[in-house]
DNA sequence: CCTAACTCTATTGTGTACAAAGTGTCGTCG
DNA sequence: CGACGACACTTTGTACACAATAGAGTTAGG
């Protein structure tokens, strides 16, 4: 699709992602096309990419809202994303090139960077936390297993998970991230599937922990 | 949506599965629009529809295609499958009810009495076994794990592959649903997990042999 | 003869108008 | 006072017309 409808979408979900359009919130497709300066034809086009992300739910009469995670689900996603990514990373350990791992290295070098310093670079974190991921996806040459992780991936819930780290894991992160590119250096998919699991149920514990601590204080600690 | 587009959408989706629009063909809005005997709009929301399903792939320039699966693609997508599949039945070991065994032993008896006879009643078998692994996916209970397998299944490679059974791969099927239900019934997770998985790569094992002899005779015994 | 640019055509993208369906409200009747 | 039904309004679905774009074929120039 050309310019008005991937516009569309791009808004649409950059409206998600930000906050803007608030989870549960009912989507008029006619306000959307007000919003995005184009006719409500690329906007239900991009609905309905959308709707195939989850990003967004539709109910039983059609009408559209912005998708809601439960804690279940959040838990449920992760533990598909920690499968998935793990069998990336057992594909990936023998096919990888040797220019793949040395991206990788450079990646995580700049992410140690980013967060050594006093207050965290937690933007660049992001940043090179997920071009580190994405060379190994890459390196597993599987579109298909691609095409799912980038669903699951690519929520609010997730991208917002590493706002959650406290200093300590970001560190971890960044240590099990030298512990794949071990792994990926003699070609040991059964090392690299272990760590990466390990890493992404990491990740999980601390959303969940830091998503508990913040309930009891404050609930809007989510879209920190 | 409703009546036009969703005809559309299981019209076209028919037409993919049959073979009546072959892998590769080119795919025109505007003639599908004529076929379904509705606009091009509601054909265009079906065709994006079934680009998120894998049915149809589009070039660089927006024009569809019915989607053409190379063997690896077709490994990939097994692969895939055995994941998933084998990690719903890890979840669904501890999770599934007495009503849903109950439910599989019918099926499964059912799909036993379909392939007793001389002249095994393939169509049969693929209804009940179909329904045997739909309650796996409920039972295990996660949308977005079923959303995923639905994706990957319900493919025309995948749900062709039952045909390319001889007598003997139809028989362990029946017998490794055994297998699984005994599992179930003892709510042994890992047990479930394995033997699905072992399961599903018989399948694709079986689909890959099928397949290389019959490309050496006649090309075309995919479609039998 | 080959190449490159231009035009023409086939196909998809977008906008708009209208139709259908569902939801909420208001009024009336029991 | 409560419940049921009808009507109006809101929102989505569909059709059609027009715009834009990519691809192929053709023609002209080197």
């Amino acid at each position: 699709m050309s310019r008005a409808s991937d516009h569309a979408y791009a808004q649409i979900r950059g409206m998600i992602l930000q906050g803007t359009l608030a989870p549960g919130a009912h989507i008029r497709e006619e306000a959307l096309a007000e919003v995005c300066g184009v006719s409500r034809t690329p906007v239900r086009d991009a609905l309905r990419r959308l709707e195939a992300d989850s990003f967004i739910r539709r109910n039983e009469s059609q009408r559209s809202f912005v998708a809601d995670w439960s804690l279940d689900d959040i838990d449920e996603a992760f533990q598909l994303r920690a499968m998935l990514e793990g069998h990336a990373a057992q594909r990936a350990a023998t096919r990888v090139s040797w220019d793949q791992i040395e991206r990788m290295k450079a990646h995580n070098t700049a992410l140690g960077d980013a967060i050594a310093a006093d207050t965290p670079n937690v933007q660049a974190f992001l940043t090179h936390n997920r071009q580190f991921h994405a060379i190994i996806v890459e390196a597993a040459a599987s579109e298909r297993l691609a095409g799912m992780l980038a669903r699951i991936v690519e929520q609010p819930v997730v991208l917002r998970t590493a706002h959650q780290y406290d200093r300590n894991n970001l560190l971890r992160s960044h240590h099990e991230h030298d512990q794949l590119i071990a792994a990926f250096t003699c070609h040991d998919g059964d090392w690299a599937e272990a760590v990466m699991t390990s890493h992404i149920r990491r990740a999980f514990h601390a959303y969940a922990e830091a998503h508990r601590l913040g309930s009891e204080t404050d609930g809007s600690s989510l879209a920190a």
